[in-house]
RNA sequence: CGGGGAGUAGCUCAGUCUGGUAGAGCAUCUGCUUUGGGAGCAGAGGGCCGCAGGUUCGAAUCCUGUCUCCCCGACCA
Protein backbone atom coordinates (compact mmCIF):
# COMPACT_ATOMS: atom_id res chain seq x y z
CA UNK A 1 0.00 0.00 0.00
CA UNK A 2 2.00 2.99 -0.99
CA UNK A 3 -0.30 5.36 -2.72
CA UNK A 4 -1.35 8.33 -0.28
CA UNK A 5 -4.26 7.82 1.74
CA UNK A 6 -8.07 9.65 0.73
CA UNK A 7 -7.67 12.77 3.18
CA UNK A 8 -10.87 13.34 5.58
CA UNK A 9 -11.78 16.24 3.59
CA UNK A 10 -12.30 14.68 0.71
CA UNK A 11 -14.39 11.28 1.55
CA UNK A 12 -14.40 10.29 5.37
CA UNK A 13 -15.84 7.40 4.79
CA UNK A 14 -13.11 6.07 2.06
CA UNK A 15 -10.36 7.79 4.66
CA UNK A 16 -11.46 5.79 6.99
CA UNK A 17 -11.55 2.37 5.40
CA UNK A 18 -7.58 3.70 3.88
CA UNK A 19 -6.16 4.02 7.37
CA UNK A 20 -7.32 0.47 8.21
CA UNK A 21 -5.95 -1.20 5.21
CA UNK A 22 -2.96 0.91 5.12
CA UNK A 23 -2.17 0.10 9.04
CA UNK A 24 -3.46 -3.38 8.14
CA UNK A 25 -5.56 -3.68 10.66
CA UNK A 26 -8.25 -5.49 9.33
CA UNK A 27 -9.20 -7.14 5.98
CA UNK A 28 -12.40 -7.85 4.78
CA UNK A 29 -13.27 -11.88 4.35
CA UNK A 30 -15.68 -13.74 2.09
CA UNK A 31 -18.66 -13.39 4.13
CA UNK A 32 -20.41 -10.35 3.75
CA UNK A 33 -20.20 -8.20 7.39
CA UNK A 34 -17.21 -10.56 8.78
CA UNK A 35 -13.79 -9.14 9.03
CA UNK A 36 -10.09 -11.02 9.49
CA UNK A 37 -8.73 -9.14 12.16
CA UNK A 38 -4.85 -9.29 11.17
CA UNK A 39 -2.14 -9.20 14.18
CA UNK A 40 -1.66 -5.40 14.00
CA UNK A 41 -5.68 -4.51 14.48
CA UNK A 42 -5.66 -7.70 16.70
CA UNK A 43 -2.89 -6.03 19.07
CA UNK A 44 -4.48 -3.16 19.79
CA UNK A 45 -7.71 -4.98 20.82
CA UNK A 46 -5.63 -7.26 22.99
CA UNK A 47 -4.00 -4.23 24.89
CA UNK A 48 -7.65 -2.73 25.53
CA UNK A 49 -8.73 -6.38 26.75
CA UNK A 50 -5.64 -6.66 28.93
CA UNK A 51 -6.54 -2.96 30.51
CA UNK A 52 -10.15 -3.50 31.04
CA UNK A 53 -9.57 -7.26 32.46
CA UNK A 54 -7.84 -5.48 35.27
CA UNK A 55 -10.26 -3.02 35.75
CA UNK A 56 -13.26 -5.20 35.71
CA UNK A 57 -11.32 -7.73 38.69
CA UNK A 58 -10.21 -4.58 40.36
CA UNK A 59 -14.27 -3.59 40.87
CA UNK A 60 -14.64 -7.53 42.16
CA UNK A 61 -15.59 -9.21 38.86
CA UNK A 62 -14.48 -12.23 37.37
CA UNK A 63 -14.56 -14.29 34.06
CA UNK A 64 -16.65 -16.83 33.44
CA UNK A 65 -17.43 -18.92 29.48
CA UNK A 66 -21.05 -19.55 28.10
CA UNK A 67 -21.57 -21.33 25.10
CA UNK A 68 -22.36 -19.75 21.92
CA UNK A 69 -25.52 -21.44 21.31
CA UNK A 70 -28.56 -20.82 22.37
CA UNK A 71 -32.29 -22.38 21.93
CA UNK A 72 -34.34 -20.60 20.17
CA UNK A 73 -37.29 -20.89 22.45
CA UNK A 74 -34.85 -18.91 25.25
CA UNK A 75 -34.94 -15.55 23.19
CA UNK A 76 -38.88 -15.29 23.05
CA UNK A 77 -38.73 -15.61 26.72
CA UNK A 78 -38.49 -11.36 27.33
CA UNK A 79 -40.50 -9.89 25.10
CA UNK A 80 -39.08 -6.57 24.63
CA UNK A 81 -35.86 -7.99 23.66
CA UNK A 82 -36.49 -11.00 21.55
CA UNK A 83 -38.34 -7.79 19.30
CA UNK A 84 -34.76 -5.86 19.50
CA UNK A 85 -32.55 -8.94 18.42
CA UNK A 86 -35.36 -11.18 16.11
CA UNK A 87 -34.41 -9.67 13.12
CA UNK A 88 -30.57 -9.84 13.25
CA UNK A 89 -29.95 -13.74 14.99
CA UNK A 90 -28.37 -16.32 12.98
CA UNK A 91 -29.80 -19.59 13.00
CA UNK A 92 -28.68 -22.89 13.16
CA UNK A 93 -30.93 -25.86 11.56
CA UNK A 94 -28.40 -28.86 10.89
CA UNK A 95 -25.79 -30.51 11.95
CA UNK A 96 -24.38 -32.07 9.59
CA UNK A 97 -23.12 -31.59 5.58
CA UNK A 98 -23.90 -34.30 3.09
CA UNK A 99 -22.39 -34.96 -0.49
CA UNK A 100 -24.77 -32.60 -2.98
CA UNK A 101 -25.83 -33.73 -6.00
CA UNK A 102 -24.45 -31.46 -8.34
CA UNK A 103 -20.97 -31.99 -6.60
CA UNK A 104 -19.89 -29.55 -3.42
CA UNK A 105 -22.00 -30.43 -0.13
CA UNK A 106 -25.75 -29.02 1.44
CA UNK A 107 -27.18 -29.40 4.89
CA UNK A 108 -28.07 -33.20 5.50
CA UNK A 109 -31.69 -33.13 6.04
CA UNK A 110 -31.69 -36.03 8.13
CA UNK A 111 -30.03 -33.88 10.38
CA UNK A 112 -32.34 -30.89 10.93
CA UNK A 113 -32.57 -29.65 14.29
CA UNK A 114 -35.55 -30.56 16.76
CA UNK A 115 -34.97 -27.01 18.02
CA UNK A 116 -33.00 -24.35 15.73
CA UNK A 117 -30.24 -22.36 17.71
CA UNK A 118 -29.43 -19.24 18.15
CA UNK A 119 -25.87 -17.81 17.37
CA UNK A 120 -25.32 -15.63 20.92
CA UNK A 121 -26.33 -11.93 19.60
CA UNK A 122 -26.00 -10.90 23.46
CA UNK A 123 -25.89 -13.35 26.41
CA UNK A 124 -28.97 -12.57 28.57
CA UNK A 125 -31.24 -15.30 28.30
CA UNK A 126 -28.69 -18.16 28.98
CA UNK A 127 -26.76 -16.70 31.35
CA UNK A 128 -29.80 -15.60 33.29
CA UNK A 129 -30.99 -19.61 32.26
CA UNK A 130 -28.17 -19.76 34.24
CA UNK A 131 -28.32 -18.70 37.16
CA UNK A 132 -31.80 -19.46 38.04
CA UNK A 133 -29.93 -22.43 38.88
CA UNK A 134 -27.27 -20.97 40.83
CA UNK A 135 -28.94 -18.72 42.69
CA UNK A 136 -31.37 -19.60 46.10
CA UNK A 137 -30.49 -17.67 48.72
CA UNK A 138 -29.32 -13.85 49.73
CA UNK A 139 -26.41 -15.36 50.65
CA UNK A 140 -25.58 -16.31 46.96
CA UNK A 141 -25.93 -12.80 45.56
CA UNK A 142 -24.74 -10.31 44.33
CA UNK A 143 -22.94 -12.23 41.10
CA UNK A 144 -20.59 -10.54 39.18
CA UNK A 145 -19.64 -12.37 36.33
CA UNK A 146 -17.89 -10.90 33.18
CA UNK A 147 -17.19 -13.04 29.87
CA UNK A 148 -14.75 -12.24 26.51
CA UNK A 149 -16.75 -13.44 23.79
CA UNK A 150 -17.81 -13.17 20.29
CA UNK A 151 -21.37 -12.09 19.19
CA UNK A 152 -23.34 -12.15 16.25
CA UNK A 153 -26.06 -9.82 14.61
CA UNK A 154 -26.89 -9.76 11.30
CA UNK A 155 -26.14 -6.62 10.25
CA UNK A 156 -27.74 -4.97 6.53
CA UNK A 157 -25.15 -2.19 6.60
CA UNK A 158 -21.55 -3.30 7.85
CA UNK A 159 -18.60 -1.12 8.59
CA UNK A 160 -15.06 -2.54 9.08
CA UNK A 161 -14.85 -2.62 13.57
CA UNK A 162 -17.73 0.37 13.47
CA UNK A 163 -20.57 -2.82 13.09
CA UNK A 164 -19.55 -6.06 11.62
CA UNK A 165 -22.00 -9.13 11.33
CA UNK A 166 -19.54 -11.07 14.35
CA UNK A 167 -17.84 -9.16 16.89
CA UNK A 168 -15.85 -9.20 19.77
CA UNK A 169 -16.64 -7.88 22.82
CA UNK A 170 -16.86 -8.49 26.52
CA UNK A 171 -20.51 -8.38 28.47
CA UNK A 172 -20.86 -8.26 31.90
CA UNK A 173 -23.65 -9.61 33.92
CA UNK A 174 -24.63 -8.98 37.21
CA UNK A 175 -27.25 -10.39 39.28
CA UNK A 176 -27.96 -8.14 42.68
CA UNK A 177 -30.65 -8.84 45.65
CA UNK A 178 -31.57 -5.17 45.56
CA UNK A 179 -32.60 -2.27 43.14
CA UNK A 180 -30.50 0.34 44.31
CA UNK A 181 -27.44 -2.12 44.53
CA UNK A 182 -27.98 -3.15 40.51
CA UNK A 183 -28.47 0.80 39.42
CA UNK A 184 -25.35 1.55 41.59
CA UNK A 185 -23.46 -1.12 39.76
CA UNK A 186 -24.91 -0.08 36.31
CA UNK A 187 -23.91 3.46 37.14
CA UNK A 188 -20.07 2.04 38.56
CA UNK A 189 -19.34 0.22 35.28
CA UNK A 190 -20.05 3.14 32.89
CA UNK A 191 -17.39 4.97 35.47
CA UNK A 192 -14.91 1.85 34.87
CA UNK A 193 -15.56 3.04 31.08
CA UNK A 194 -15.56 6.44 31.15
CA UNK A 195 -12.43 6.41 32.73
CA UNK A 196 -10.79 3.50 30.79
CA UNK A 197 -11.47 5.89 27.25
CA UNK A 198 -9.93 8.86 28.78
CA UNK A 199 -6.89 7.17 30.44
CA UNK A 200 -6.47 4.43 28.21
CA UNK A 201 -7.70 5.16 24.87
CA UNK A 202 -7.56 9.01 25.38
CA UNK A 203 -11.19 9.61 24.08
CA UNK A 204 -12.86 12.12 26.08
CA UNK A 205 -17.02 10.40 26.52
CA UNK A 206 -19.87 11.91 27.87
CA UNK A 207 -21.51 9.87 30.07
CA UNK A 208 -25.56 9.91 29.48
CA UNK A 209 -29.11 7.81 30.06
CA UNK A 210 -30.30 6.90 26.61
CA UNK A 211 -33.59 7.99 25.52
CA UNK A 212 -36.42 5.11 25.78
CA UNK A 213 -36.25 4.85 21.86
CA UNK A 214 -32.31 4.33 22.27
CA UNK A 215 -32.58 2.17 25.19
CA UNK A 216 -31.53 -1.75 24.90
CA UNK A 217 -34.29 -3.84 24.10
CA UNK A 218 -35.07 -5.45 28.01
CA UNK A 219 -33.15 -3.15 29.85
CA UNK A 220 -35.14 0.06 32.22
CA UNK A 221 -32.13 1.96 31.57
CA UNK A 222 -29.27 2.56 29.16
CA UNK A 223 -26.21 4.67 29.98
CA UNK A 224 -23.93 5.00 27.44
CA UNK A 225 -20.53 6.73 27.05
CA UNK A 226 -20.76 8.95 23.46
CA UNK A 227 -17.69 9.88 21.92
CA UNK A 228 -17.32 12.35 18.55
CA UNK A 229 -15.56 11.67 15.65
CA UNK A 230 -13.56 14.14 13.48
CA UNK A 231 -16.31 13.97 11.02
CA UNK A 232 -18.60 15.62 13.81
CA UNK A 233 -20.27 11.63 14.34
CA UNK A 234 -21.28 10.62 17.68
CA UNK A 235 -20.21 7.18 18.04
CA UNK A 236 -21.64 5.04 21.08
CA UNK A 237 -18.30 3.61 22.45
CA UNK A 238 -19.89 1.32 25.55
CA UNK A 239 -23.37 0.58 27.57
CA UNK A 240 -24.15 -0.41 30.30
CA UNK A 241 -27.33 -1.32 31.88
CA UNK A 242 -29.94 -1.33 34.82
CA UNK A 243 -32.16 -4.61 33.67
CA UNK A 244 -35.14 -4.08 36.51
CA UNK A 245 -36.46 -7.74 37.22
CA UNK A 246 -37.56 -8.13 33.35
CA UNK A 247 -34.57 -11.07 32.78
CA UNK A 248 -35.27 -12.13 36.60
CA UNK A 249 -38.93 -12.56 35.50
CA UNK A 250 -38.65 -13.95 32.09
CA UNK A 251 -36.65 -16.88 33.48
CA UNK A 252 -37.95 -16.91 37.03
CA UNK A 253 -35.10 -16.34 38.93
CA UNK A 254 -36.15 -15.45 42.24
CA UNK A 255 -34.20 -15.72 45.85
CA UNK A 256 -34.99 -15.61 49.54
CA UNK A 257 -34.47 -13.32 51.19
CA UNK A 258 -32.78 -13.08 54.95
CA UNK A 259 -36.33 -12.07 56.24
CA UNK A 260 -37.55 -14.85 54.66
CA UNK A 261 -39.89 -13.24 51.87
CA UNK A 262 -39.02 -14.38 48.54
CA UNK A 263 -38.60 -11.94 45.55
CA UNK A 264 -37.29 -11.57 41.72
CA UNK A 265 -33.30 -10.51 41.39
CA UNK A 266 -32.05 -7.68 40.15
CA UNK A 267 -29.89 -7.72 36.84
CA UNK A 268 -27.45 -5.31 34.88
CA UNK A 269 -25.45 -5.80 31.38
CA UNK A 270 -22.53 -4.07 30.42
CA UNK A 271 -20.28 -4.30 27.35
CA UNK A 272 -17.59 -2.87 24.88
CA UNK A 273 -16.40 -4.16 22.01
CA UNK A 274 -13.93 -4.53 19.28
CA UNK A 275 -15.82 -1.25 17.98
CA UNK A 276 -13.86 0.79 20.70
CA UNK A 277 -10.63 0.10 17.63
CA UNK A 278 -12.55 2.15 15.23
CA UNK A 279 -13.07 4.77 17.81
CA UNK A 280 -9.68 5.14 18.05
CA UNK A 281 -9.02 5.08 14.24
CA UNK A 282 -11.45 8.15 14.05
CA UNK A 283 -10.51 10.58 16.95
CA UNK A 284 -7.00 10.34 16.81
CA UNK A 285 -5.89 9.31 13.31
CA UNK A 286 -4.78 12.17 10.34
CA UNK A 287 -4.71 12.46 6.67
CA UNK A 288 -0.97 10.40 6.80
CA UNK A 289 -2.58 7.35 8.67
CA UNK A 290 -3.48 5.79 12.18
CA UNK A 291 -2.63 7.61 15.09
CA UNK A 292 -2.77 5.52 18.41
CA UNK A 293 -1.73 6.70 21.74
CA UNK A 294 1.02 5.16 23.14
CA UNK A 295 -1.13 3.34 25.96
CA UNK A 296 -2.84 1.58 22.88
CA UNK A 297 -0.34 1.30 20.57
CA UNK A 298 1.21 -2.28 20.02
CA UNK A 299 4.49 -0.59 19.19
CA UNK A 300 5.54 2.25 20.81
CA UNK A 301 8.73 3.13 19.76
CA UNK A 302 10.35 2.37 16.29
CA UNK A 303 14.39 2.37 15.86
CA UNK A 304 15.22 3.36 11.93
CA UNK A 305 18.64 2.34 11.85
CA UNK A 306 20.33 4.75 8.87
CA UNK A 307 23.72 4.19 7.24
CA UNK A 308 25.76 4.31 3.81
CA UNK A 309 28.61 2.44 4.32
CA UNK A 310 28.60 -1.06 5.71
CA UNK A 311 31.33 0.32 8.54
CA UNK A 312 28.69 2.60 9.25
CA UNK A 313 26.25 -0.33 9.39
CA UNK A 314 27.68 -2.28 11.45
CA UNK A 315 27.99 0.61 14.33
CA UNK A 316 24.52 1.65 13.74
CA UNK A 317 23.32 -1.23 14.11
CA UNK A 318 25.17 -1.68 16.99
CA UNK A 319 23.90 1.71 19.06
CA UNK A 320 20.55 0.94 17.37
CA UNK A 321 20.21 -2.00 19.55
CA UNK A 322 22.10 -0.74 22.52
CA UNK A 323 19.19 1.96 22.39
CA UNK A 324 16.64 -0.92 22.15
CA UNK A 325 17.99 -3.07 24.93
CA UNK A 326 17.39 0.32 27.19
CA UNK A 327 14.28 0.79 26.10
CA UNK A 328 13.68 -2.69 26.48
CA UNK A 329 10.78 -4.42 27.66
CA UNK A 330 9.83 -1.06 29.65
CA UNK A 331 8.67 0.15 26.62
CA UNK A 332 7.61 -1.77 23.45
CA UNK A 333 10.10 -1.01 20.65
CA UNK A 334 11.15 -2.37 17.37
CA UNK A 335 14.13 -2.19 16.30
CA UNK A 336 13.39 -2.00 11.94
CA UNK A 337 16.98 -3.74 10.69
CA UNK A 338 15.56 -4.42 7.10
CA UNK A 339 18.25 -3.46 4.78
CA UNK A 340 17.16 -2.32 1.37
CA UNK A 341 14.75 -0.71 2.20
CA UNK A 342 15.33 3.19 2.06
CA UNK A 343 14.18 5.25 6.22
CA UNK A 344 12.23 7.62 3.98
CA UNK A 345 10.41 4.24 3.03
CA UNK A 346 10.39 3.23 6.93
CA UNK A 347 9.27 6.08 7.96
CA UNK A 348 6.36 6.35 6.06
CA UNK A 349 5.32 2.82 6.88
CA UNK A 350 6.08 3.45 10.54
CA UNK A 351 3.19 6.24 10.18
CA UNK A 352 0.32 4.93 8.93
CA UNK A 353 0.81 2.28 11.33
CA UNK A 354 0.57 4.90 14.19
CA UNK A 355 3.80 4.74 16.24
CA UNK A 356 3.76 7.49 18.28
CA UNK A 357 7.50 7.40 18.71
CA UNK A 358 9.97 6.98 16.13
CA UNK A 359 13.84 7.64 16.71
CA UNK A 360 16.42 7.61 14.12
CA UNK A 361 19.79 6.54 14.71
CA UNK A 362 22.40 7.65 11.82
CA UNK A 363 26.52 7.97 12.19
CA UNK A 364 26.01 11.51 13.25
CA UNK A 365 23.57 10.00 16.30
CA UNK A 366 26.58 7.55 16.92
CA UNK A 367 28.78 9.92 16.77
CA UNK A 368 26.76 11.77 19.40
CA UNK A 369 25.84 9.19 21.69
CA UNK A 370 22.31 10.75 21.15
CA UNK A 371 19.12 9.95 18.63
CA UNK A 372 17.13 11.86 16.39
CA UNK A 373 13.52 11.41 17.50
CA UNK A 374 9.86 12.46 15.28
CA UNK A 375 6.34 12.53 17.00
CA UNK A 376 3.82 10.82 15.58
CA UNK A 377 1.32 13.24 16.75
CA UNK A 378 3.92 16.04 14.83
CA UNK A 379 6.41 18.91 15.17
CA UNK A 380 9.86 19.65 14.74
CA UNK A 381 12.38 16.68 15.19
CA UNK A 382 14.53 16.85 18.14
CA UNK A 383 17.62 15.52 19.61
CA UNK A 384 17.49 12.78 22.84
CA UNK A 385 20.87 12.05 24.86
CA UNK A 386 21.41 8.14 25.19
CA UNK A 387 21.72 9.18 28.94
CA UNK A 388 18.63 8.53 30.34
CA UNK A 389 16.70 7.77 27.18
CA UNK A 390 14.54 5.16 29.21
CA UNK A 391 13.07 8.59 31.28
CA UNK A 392 12.90 10.66 28.49
CA UNK A 393 11.19 8.25 26.16
CA UNK A 394 8.52 7.29 29.01
CA UNK A 395 7.58 11.29 29.36
CA UNK A 396 7.70 11.66 26.26
CA UNK A 397 4.85 9.28 25.88
CA UNK A 398 3.45 10.52 28.09
CA UNK A 399 3.30 13.67 26.44
CA UNK A 400 1.99 12.23 23.27
CA UNK A 401 -0.75 10.88 25.43
CA UNK A 402 -1.81 14.14 26.96
CA UNK A 403 -1.30 15.80 23.69
CA UNK A 404 -4.21 13.27 21.74
CA UNK A 405 -6.29 13.62 24.59
CA UNK A 406 -6.39 17.26 24.64
CA UNK A 407 -7.04 17.58 20.84
CA UNK A 408 -9.48 15.35 21.22
CA UNK A 409 -11.32 17.04 23.94
CA UNK A 410 -10.42 20.42 22.12
CA UNK A 411 -12.32 19.44 18.56
CA UNK A 412 -15.25 18.14 20.86
CA UNK A 413 -15.62 21.22 22.83
CA UNK A 414 -15.32 22.93 19.58
CA UNK A 415 -17.89 21.08 18.08
CA UNK A 416 -20.84 21.13 20.92
CA UNK A 417 -23.44 23.81 20.05
CA UNK A 418 -26.03 25.18 23.01
CA UNK A 419 -29.01 25.44 20.84
CA UNK A 420 -32.62 26.16 21.66
CA UNK A 421 -34.03 26.47 18.16
CA UNK A 422 -35.38 23.20 16.02
CA UNK A 423 -34.59 25.54 12.88
CA UNK A 424 -30.93 26.06 14.22
CA UNK A 425 -30.63 22.24 14.63
CA UNK A 426 -31.79 21.78 11.29
CA UNK A 427 -29.21 24.58 9.54
CA UNK A 428 -26.71 22.94 11.54
CA UNK A 429 -26.78 19.74 11.86
CA UNK A 430 -25.51 19.07 8.31
CA UNK A 431 -22.20 20.33 9.52
CA UNK A 432 -21.99 17.37 12.57
CA UNK A 433 -21.22 18.54 16.07
CA UNK A 434 -22.80 17.77 19.02
CA UNK A 435 -26.02 19.95 19.60
CA UNK A 436 -26.85 19.97 23.73
CA UNK A 437 -30.57 21.38 24.18
CA UNK A 438 -33.18 21.35 26.58
CA UNK A 439 -35.54 18.85 25.68
CA UNK A 440 -39.75 17.70 26.73
CA UNK A 441 -39.02 14.03 26.43
CA UNK A 442 -41.05 12.48 23.49
CA UNK A 443 -40.79 9.91 21.62
CA UNK A 444 -43.10 11.03 18.82
CA UNK A 445 -41.12 14.64 18.21
CA UNK A 446 -37.65 12.05 18.80
CA UNK A 447 -38.83 10.12 16.13
CA UNK A 448 -39.56 13.34 13.81
CA UNK A 449 -36.25 14.91 14.89
CA UNK A 450 -34.50 11.63 13.58
CA UNK A 451 -37.11 12.18 10.22
CA UNK A 452 -36.66 15.27 9.78
CA UNK A 453 -32.47 15.80 10.46
CA UNK A 454 -31.49 11.94 10.77
CA UNK A 455 -29.81 13.07 14.25
CA UNK A 456 -30.80 11.49 17.16
CA UNK A 457 -30.51 12.00 20.99
CA UNK A 458 -27.45 10.58 21.69
CA UNK A 459 -28.29 11.00 25.82
CA UNK A 460 -29.24 13.24 28.69
CA UNK A 461 -25.98 13.75 30.07
CA UNK A 462 -25.17 12.75 33.40
CA UNK A 463 -23.73 15.79 34.30
CA UNK A 464 -25.46 19.17 34.10
CA UNK A 465 -29.29 17.99 34.16
CA UNK A 466 -30.43 20.73 36.33
CA UNK A 467 -29.82 23.32 33.23
CA UNK A 468 -33.36 22.09 32.35
CA UNK A 469 -35.31 23.52 34.95
CA UNK A 470 -37.29 26.22 33.95
CA UNK A 471 -36.61 25.76 30.10
CA UNK A 472 -38.55 24.78 27.52
CA UNK A 473 -37.74 22.29 25.13
CA UNK A 474 -36.29 23.43 21.58
CA UNK A 475 -38.54 21.57 19.55
CA UNK A 476 -42.07 21.34 21.26
CA UNK A 477 -41.70 24.38 23.38
CA UNK A 478 -42.90 22.69 26.54
CA UNK A 479 -41.48 22.67 29.94
CA UNK A 480 -37.85 20.97 29.12
CA UNK A 481 -37.45 17.49 31.44
CA UNK A 482 -34.40 16.96 30.57
CA UNK A 483 -30.64 18.24 29.15
CA UNK A 484 -30.27 16.44 25.77
CA UNK A 485 -27.55 15.93 22.66
CA UNK A 486 -28.57 15.34 19.55
CA UNK A 487 -26.35 14.21 16.93
CA UNK A 488 -26.07 12.19 14.09
CA UNK A 489 -24.03 9.09 15.26
CA UNK A 490 -22.71 5.91 13.56
C1' C B 1 -33.80 -4.40 2.43
C1' G B 2 -34.37 -0.11 -1.58
C1' G B 3 -31.28 3.34 -5.08
C1' G B 4 -26.34 3.98 -7.32
C1' G B 5 -21.19 2.29 -8.47
C1' A B 6 -17.62 -1.69 -8.84
C1' G B 7 -15.45 -6.93 -9.09
C1' U B 8 -9.53 -8.64 -14.70
C1' A B 9 -1.94 -10.33 -11.37
C1' G B 10 -0.71 -9.00 -4.21
C1' C B 11 -2.56 -3.45 -5.20
C1' U B 12 -4.59 0.52 -8.65
C1' C B 13 -6.68 -0.05 -13.12
C1' A B 14 -6.92 -0.49 -19.00
C1' G B 15 -9.28 -3.94 -22.27
C1' U B 16 -16.01 -4.95 -22.48
C1' C B 17 -19.50 -0.49 -26.45
C1' U B 18 -17.73 -3.34 -31.73
C1' G B 19 -16.63 -11.51 -29.26
C1' G B 20 -10.88 -13.79 -32.11
C1' U B 21 -3.66 -16.00 -28.24
C1' A B 22 -4.45 -11.80 -21.04
C1' G B 23 -2.27 -6.13 -20.61
C1' A B 24 0.16 -1.66 -17.92
C1' G B 25 2.05 0.73 -13.56
C1' C B 26 3.22 -0.32 -8.66
C1' A B 27 4.31 -4.48 -5.46
C1' U B 28 6.99 -9.51 -5.21
C1' C B 29 11.56 -12.69 -6.22
C1' U B 30 17.20 -12.79 -7.90
C1' G B 31 21.62 -9.99 -8.60
C1' C B 32 24.40 -5.50 -8.43
C1' U B 33 24.50 -0.45 -6.97
C1' U B 34 22.06 2.35 -2.94
C1' U B 35 20.37 4.30 2.24
C1' G B 36 19.40 11.44 7.22
C1' G B 37 11.67 11.59 4.21
C1' G B 38 8.44 6.89 -0.40
C1' A B 39 15.91 4.42 -4.58
C1' G B 40 18.16 2.85 -9.66
C1' C B 41 19.45 -0.80 -13.37
C1' A B 42 19.02 -5.82 -15.30
C1' G B 43 16.39 -10.27 -15.23
C1' A B 44 12.25 -13.49 -13.38
C1' G B 45 7.69 -15.32 -11.39
C1' G B 46 2.54 -14.36 -11.02
C1' G B 47 -4.44 -14.38 -13.66
C1' C B 48 -10.45 -20.49 -14.61
C1' C B 49 -11.05 -11.95 -16.06
C1' G B 50 -15.84 -12.95 -8.55
C1' C B 51 -18.90 -17.58 -9.10
C1' A B 52 -22.73 -20.60 -11.84
C1' G B 53 -25.53 -21.28 -16.08
C1' G B 54 -26.72 -19.82 -21.25
C1' U B 55 -25.82 -17.92 -26.56
C1' U B 56 -21.68 -18.83 -30.10
C1' C B 57 -17.05 -22.34 -34.23
C1' G B 58 -15.03 -19.15 -30.38
C1' A B 59 -16.86 -15.27 -24.30
C1' A B 60 -13.04 -11.02 -19.75
C1' U B 61 -16.33 -9.00 -23.68
C1' C B 62 -23.28 -10.63 -25.19
C1' C B 63 -27.65 -12.77 -21.94
C1' U B 64 -29.61 -14.79 -17.05
C1' G B 65 -28.84 -15.79 -12.11
C1' U B 66 -25.90 -15.36 -7.83
C1' C B 67 -22.02 -13.68 -4.27
C1' U B 68 -18.89 -9.81 -2.39
C1' C B 69 -17.14 -4.74 -1.74
C1' C B 70 -17.98 0.76 -1.78
C1' C B 71 -21.47 5.12 -1.58
C1' C B 72 -26.60 7.09 -0.25
C1' G B 73 -31.15 5.74 2.50
C1' A B 74 -34.29 2.43 6.12
C1' C B 75 -32.65 -0.82 10.78
C1' C B 76 -29.11 -1.58 14.87
C1' A B 77 -23.61 -1.51 19.34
Amino acid sequence: MDAALTPRAKDYSQWYLDVISSAQLADYSPVKGSMVLRPHGYAIWDGMRTDLDRRFKETGHVNAYFPLFIPVSFLSKEAEHVEGFAKECAVVTHHRLRAAVGGGVEPDPASKLEEPLVVRPTSETIIWHMYGQWIQSWRDLPILINQWANVVRWEMKTRPFLRTAEFLWQEGHTAHASRDEAVEEARRMLGVYSDFAREFLAIPVIPGVKSASERFAGAVDTYTIEALMQNGWALQAGTSHFLGQNFAKAFDVTFQDADGSRSHVWATSWGVSTRLVGAVIMVHSDDTGLVLPPTVAPVQVVITPIWKSDAEKESTLAFARKVKEALHPTVRVVLDERDGVKPGAKYFEWERKGVPLRLEIGPRDVANNAVFAASRTGGKKFGMAFEGLLVAVQQKLNDIQTELYDRALARRTEATHRISSYDELKERIEAGGLFLVPWHDDADWEARIKEETRATIRCYPIEGQDEAVGKTCFASGRPATHMAIFARAY
